[in-house]
DNA sequence: ATTATCTATAGATCTATAGATAATGC
DNA sequence: ATTATCTATAGATCTATAGATAATGC
């Protein structure tokens, strides 16, 4: 549970304020160098919590670190699952979630540039974003909208994919992000079995707006 | 230059092995943990070299670790050339690299692990494997045999899964290894344009085979 | 009275260097 | 004489905890 609600007594929610200030400088150390042998010290320093308090929350760095990814990547289903409630061909949720996801690249800078560097690991992950992408992969599958030589590996790809994405925004910020998360959409697309002319039909939809959230 | 060629006087092959002790003490770390924060007293201790003599070599750990994964890159590419220089067909140069890769994550286990964690950062670098693959790529479509929506994107495309390939090597070691790679290559080459029959056909072709090199 | 945070600190590292020792070059 | 390695250590962290302070519950 990365961000509890905002409920229980005023003790309860000021432990829980304590606890988001040390995931939210956990989670711009992350952002910023990625060098997670920083020391408590300074973690609670930007926190501006006292130094002992860590302790009230976390037993070590490696515990608070998890929980931070952790956090940043509920944040992250929670903004898919806004944007892309109302989609339902499969094929348009694959495109829109690349594309998505490199807008999310300059929109979001801080929540992507963990993902950029923590997602890998998430990738084959019994819960989270991988078992959904699944589900959406086989209706498709059985809609006969798909035909990957296996779901499983076609994860994979889709995975690995849009994370070369992001790594690439970033990397290379100059190239056209939009250009960019459309040709690998379409490439994807024809990956799982689409037709050509339809996977450059689908990657060009109009795109779900990207609101302030 | 990560490794010296064995010439020099023997002051400076006495330099050379201190110097790839440490280094081979720095993959081991890498492979196992990939904790960087490990001390330097340890790194020197699993090298079996005094601790002092760390600093006549590198001036940080971060420098060592960066010569540890360019000596691990080097080395796969090395590897690469040898196994895949007689192929000449690009579709079939891009199947093997997946295969073969899956393969070394069995037969080389601490060079796979280290590209796991690290190969994110080089996937858009200007030099090592990214413009030869890049090279190979604009072969096949200079061919008329690839037709992606875009090189470049193409190449994120084929990193990425890879990378995702070897992600899923180790993190679900019960799933058939070779299997998984000529799904996966086979799909790699209906993105690239290859029509389906043809990408079946071209992922399972017999394979070079990987000598205890 | 209870709960959470904060400050201060003991003890355990860890880094970087200085100086001694051993090996090689000439 | 030169070069490389090794041992020892000063000084600078860093972690984990103890005890004091402040806020809330009842």
């Amino acid at each position: 549970m990365p961000t509890a609600a905002p409920s229980g007594n005023r003790n309860e929610r000021r432990r829980a304020v304590t606890r988001r200030a040390l995931i939210r400088a956990a989670r711009q150390i992350l952002a910023e160098t990625g060098d997670t042998s920083v020391s408590i010290q300074l973690i609670a320093e930007r926190a501006d919590v006292g130094f002992g308090s860590f302790y009230n929350h976390f037993s070590s760095k490696t515990e608070l670190f998890d929980a931070a990814v952790a956090d940043v990547l509920e944040e992250l289903g929670r903004t898919f699952d806004e944007h892309l409630s109302e989609v339902d061909d499969p094929a348009e949720l694959v495109s829109a979630g690349f594309r998505l996801s490199a807008r999310m690249a300059d929109s979001h800078p801080e929540l992507m540039q963990i993902v950029r560097h923590r997602a890998l690991g998430y990738l084959h992950a019994g819960q989270g974003l991988a078992p959904r992408a699944l589900r959406d992969l086989k209706r498709g599958i059985a809609q006969g909208r798909f035909a990957p030589a296996d779901p499983v590996i076609a994860l994979s790809s889709l995975g690995g994919a849009l994370l070369a994405l992001i790594e690439l925004r970033f990397a290379r910020p100059d190239l056209d992000g939009d250009k960019a998360a459309t040709d690998m959409a379409e490439m994807m697309l024809r990956m799982l079995g689409l037709p050509r002319d339809e996977a450059a039909e689908v990657a060009r939809r109009p795109l779900p707006r990207l609101d302030p959230a």
